[in-house]
DNA sequence: CGAACGGTTGAGGCGCATCAACGGACGTGG
DNA sequence: CCACGTCCGTTGATGCGCCTCAACCGTTCG
């Protein structure tokens, strides 16, 4: 399957019939509050799972950030797999705990108070994932505010300071590569 | 098994043998960072369950905020019980599950800016546990604050101004009479 | 009675949101 | 090819909201 940039995969409340996993590009999920103002839950590359939902309804939108190809698998399937095989069921546990894991970290995140403590926990934990210095962000400024619960500006500030200090290097605005770690990890605060 | 107030039930970090189950009193899970700063998952009362971990150890403490009866449940047990019988595998799933929605609920509750926002979410979500329209708060101002990411005099001055519009009636500092659940969810914004 | 604690209220400063302007990259059409 | 528009990101100026520090009050406990 697959979907252009800035495209919706599903939408929020809609029943959850299907699971995906990103094959390329990358995907991000979030909800939109009464007041306009959106909360991104998220963000998935290549080989991730989304759109893993506990409940009927989803409970967050998924779109495309970038051209991406994702594969979509009937939930009932899996649901019916994992009653008859032991190992499809612990795999789909194991999913749903790295759900709230991240769930967990992100709350932790928003909880703290300083945006440059914020923007450096974000880093680092994309950093994790890519293992190399070198970091492509596939997620536009705004997108990574909303994630954080900052304004575009406050974090653009937050970047450009901390390539003042020698922490990070820019090439363009999306590609971040990594200076000094400790650093940064002492700034995560 | 009994526990004091302010008495720790488990510490993060500690492996997850047992699983608990309040029958009276009050629980709080949290947190501290390298800071020191606290961040509070999540209040149990009885009938909730707490200490159940995906992993291998507690990512947070537990702490009776009063003085608590809580049952604990080994955890072996459960996962041979969840192994054997559908039914007690299906009522794990439901139990993480309503972890999950708890702690992306807590997520969004945080990514609000105001202060009066997450106050009113706060207070919206206690309401939906007690059926009644007055609520007895087991937590102290710090408790909330710390839940919320805010200080306890913000905290303080929210419950203030809500009593001025009319919103909330406080009857001590723990007790809250909701007055207009109406113009609350308006504030939820 | 004094100390300690929890909660409320006040005064002031800092940090982020807001509003605004600018610059570069890209695409389109003349 | 260049003029034009749009989009995204950066930077600057300003204001408001929450944090901080501080004083005060009521309750509880030694």
């Amino acid at each position: 399957m697959r979907v252009n940039r800035e495209e919706e995969i599903y939408g929020e409340g809609e029943r959850a019939e299907y699971v995906f996993k990103v094959v390329s590009g990358a995907v991000r999920t979030c909800t939109i509050d009464m007041e306009g103002r959106r909360q991104i839950e998220g963000f998935y590359l290549p080989g991730d799972i989304f759109g893993f939902e506990t409940d009927a309804c989803h409970r967050f939108s998924a779109e495309a950030m970038s051209d991406a190809e994702v594969v979509a698998l009937p939930r009932a399937t899996l649901e019916r797999a994992a009653a008859d095989d032991k190992a499809t069921a612990h795999a789909l546990w194991v999913l749903a705990a790295s759900e709230l894991r991240h769930t967990r970290e992100h709350m932790l995140v928003l909880g703290k108070k300083g945006a440059a403590e914020r923007v450096v926990a974000f880093l680092l934990q994309m950093a994790a994932r890519a293992k190399t210095d070198v970091l492509h962000l596939p997620m536009s400024r705004t997108d990574i505010a909303d994630y954080l619960g900052l304004t575009i500006e406050t974090v653009s500030r937050s970047f450009t300071r901390l390539e003042r200090d020698r922490a990070i290097a820019l090439d363009g605005a999306r590609q971040v590569i990594f200076k000094d770690k400790g650093r940064l990890q002492a700034l995560a605060a």
